[in-house]
DNA sequence: AAATTGTTGTGACAATTATCACAATTTATT
DNA sequence: AATAAATTGTGATAATTGTCACAACAATTT
């Protein structure tokens, strides 16, 4: 159960096995089946969430009633909204499971705790946010970038991933509809028309 | 000098004295005319940087030679390329100054090493990458709005750094052409037509 | 197995945004 | 102050992407 994880930490910082146990024993393990929330608008986020099994997707819901999804999270990753999770303030946010999904639950308060006593813990926190920052940064960019050229990156960065997903949540991660993304696939698998 | 940092740190973390003088033994002040580069595309950005006077843009040169800007930094903004400075790698970004700007530097590796002796100070470095990150989380979601809200995004978060940035710079930021923000100005302005 | 529900593809058309060209204006340089 | 360079506004037109409608197909439920 914690076998994902510790491989994760080790591959950032060393810790002290009796460091590594006191964090496991402030995790919780949650299960989510297909469609279940982990968060909702207008609920306070005070969790980060490990991903050990699954998928789950962060979206927006804007004020014509349509879906932006701003991130995804698969196995290995880290997934909070991290504004609410920062200020205590209601989350505009649903994190959604997309498959029945597990992940590992820690409260901000107790990690706060932790990392008074367990400097090398923090230190991993760091490293993650500072990977998917610099991953966040490249989004950004790409963001910026024409519609296929950001379905291509997306194929590249996440290409293992794309039968696991519906058009509909690809095409709203890329910001586009899903009409135009059947229509940018069509193009790339028959380039010649 | 180390006036605008040492209150910036005041408001996450309480340092010891002696801590606070050490952290400022590493700096290095830089100053930078304006348009002169703090990163060149292709450069490894070995530094994260505090802005204390002036400002920067951060941009990368498309394959058509059109510039998209994903970030500014301005007075109290921490700023670097943070995959370049991750990962060790050339970076694909320009970091130039857009007036007279003078900043603080900090090296990578003289960082990891005080982090290791002084834990607060990588608390700071930590809860301000967390800020930054919820930012840049807001930052997406808008990108995927139509450019209208962009802009008016824009103004609310940025409003009073509108007459000292150009419409090029800020259409750039906002992932639209001059000519187009030239026209969302017009009709921000008279609502009428 | 049948029925329901959800997903994907595609055509016709509309809206948004980009491109190109040039004039007007402002800012920087000599 | 005069000149040059950069910035901004605006029209005409093209390219991109969105919207709406409906059919084909797949997955799920009864």
């Amino acid at each position: 159960m914690y076998e994902l994880l510790t491989n994760h930490i080790a591959r950032h910082v060393s810790l002290h096995e009796s460091d590594l146990q006191t964090f496991f024993t402030a995790l919780k393990l949650v299960k989510l089946r297909r469609h279940q929330y982990l968060l909702q608008e207008g609920m306070i986020c005070r969790h980060d969430n490990f991903v050990i099994k699954g998928g789950v997707r962060q979206y927006e819901v804007d004020n014509k009633g349509r879906e932006k999804v701003i991130h995804f999270g698969f196995q290995d990753w880290w997934i909070t909204d991290r504004y609410s999770w920062l200020t205590g303030l209601p989350s505009i946010y649903n994190i959604q499971a997309l498959e029945d999904t597990e992940l590992l639950q820690i409260d901000k308060d107790t990690l706060d705790q932790l990392f008074m006593t367990i400097p090398p813990l923090e230190r991993y926190f760091h490293i993650v946010l500072q990977h998917t920052f610099a991953y966040w940064q490249e989004r950004i960019l790409v963001l910026q970038k024409p519609a296929l050229e950001r379905y291509l990156h997306f194929r590249k960065l996440y290409g293992h991933l794309e039968q696991r997903l519906s058009q509909h949540h690809i095409a709203s991660y890329l910001g586009i509809t899903r009409e135009s993304l059947s229509r940018l696939r069509a193009q790339v698998a028959q380039p010649g028309k």
